[in-house]
DNA sequence: CCTAAAACTTACTACTTAGTAAGTTTTTAG
DNA sequence: CTAAAAACTTACTAAGTAGTAAGTTTTAGG
């Protein structure tokens, strides 16, 4: 059924991401993943030998995927607003395709996780944190934004609002998402 | 270990409840439920059939919980910031243990649930927010708060600052969850 | 004291889980 | 064309999962 083509490797780490926002990490198995790709078990555990190793993976790429985000925003004209926008648009995304943010998912899971991938959780959180607490920064610097709070903590609200602003839509419906994405931006806007 | 005095079926109530907001409803299992209870697995499905039965009685004696503070708190000479802080103080309180909670963990879990218990997380988040919206709607009447949003949006606000503050603190630290409780208790008194 | 219901234990089933070792096919590079 | 490395499949293990049926102990009421 999935196209078999290119980089097996890549495949398993888009359908594990894809699992780990639609059900959580300790929802999903192996056999979740070789079944979406028409293969065994065992070719899975080739590519990724634990499921630690998998997670670490699609952790990997998920940071990555922020790096590279960043450099792409970084310098070229955009708005701070703009940044934001992009920033959240991930989330809208996210609402309408009835998952939850990675971060979000993880962290339910936390507990449960070796530390080494708690140690890259940390990273990963930290970099997307200061991502935003560094765009909120030069919107304010700017005129463009008008908060109070430090740019931490405003970074903090705002990380807040909308990871758990995902779950919750699930269980409410995407209207308070909705509800929830104006009034955040209406928010840093002052 | 555990008193097996009073009420077994409380206790495996109080022991799931904990699992839940320490590890996710995915992550643990009868076998958890049954040794920290130092008994046998047969037992626990003898209070709860199965793990939909069990969960199904959680968020009943949660939801319970939470009508019942909320009669006590209603009429009883406590201003809006006060039931506030005392709704604030739960979040604090499974920050400092290490937990998230209840309607963080299942929301992440939730499209792995059946969907009688899907319908009863509906109306617990219902309840709660219900009840948060109609405490800042009093505090805004009494000129306590003083919030632009709607007391609905301010009320989703808050939820979603309080639910991802604990997720996110256990990852970066509980002093994030501080700066955002306060953060969240300055917005609403304006 | 006696009985019957409640609260268990024992002993099991059927299934799913992550993971592995050994062998086969496919791809790639010289 | 060929060798060898990469990408698999086959066939399995050991452990854990929810759940059940039948028998035993404990508790409470008349």
């Amino acid at each position: 059924m999935a196209p078999r083509n290119s980089d097996t490797k890549q495949e398993i780490l888009r359908i594990g991401m894809d699992l780990i926002k639609r059900y959580g990490y300790n929802a999903f198995s192996y056999a979740d993943i070789s079944q979406a790709l028409d293969m065994k078990n065992a070719a899975v555990h080739y590519h990724f030998r634990g499921k630690e190793d998998l997670l670490t993976g699609i952790l990997d790429q998920y940071l990555n995927d922020y790096v590279q985000m960043g450099k792409q925003l970084q310098g070229s004209g955009f708005t701070a607003l703009q940044k934001l926008e992009k920033f959240i648009e991930r989330y809208s995304v996210l609402t309408e395709m009835n998952c939850i943010c990675i971060i979000g998912s993880v962290a339910s899971d936390f507990n449960t996780l070796p530390e080494s991938v708690k140690v890259k959780i940390k990273e990963l959180v930290s970099l997307v944190l200061q991502m935003v607490e560094k765009t909120l920064q030069e919107g304010k610097k700017r005129g463009e934004f008008h908060f109070t709070e430090s740019a931490k903590t405003q970074a903090l609200l705002i990380m807040t609002n909308l990871a758990a602003g995902v779950q919750l839509s699930r269980i409410t419906g995407k209207s308070d998402y909705e509800l929830i994405r104006k009034a955040l931006v209406r928010q840093v806007k002052g």
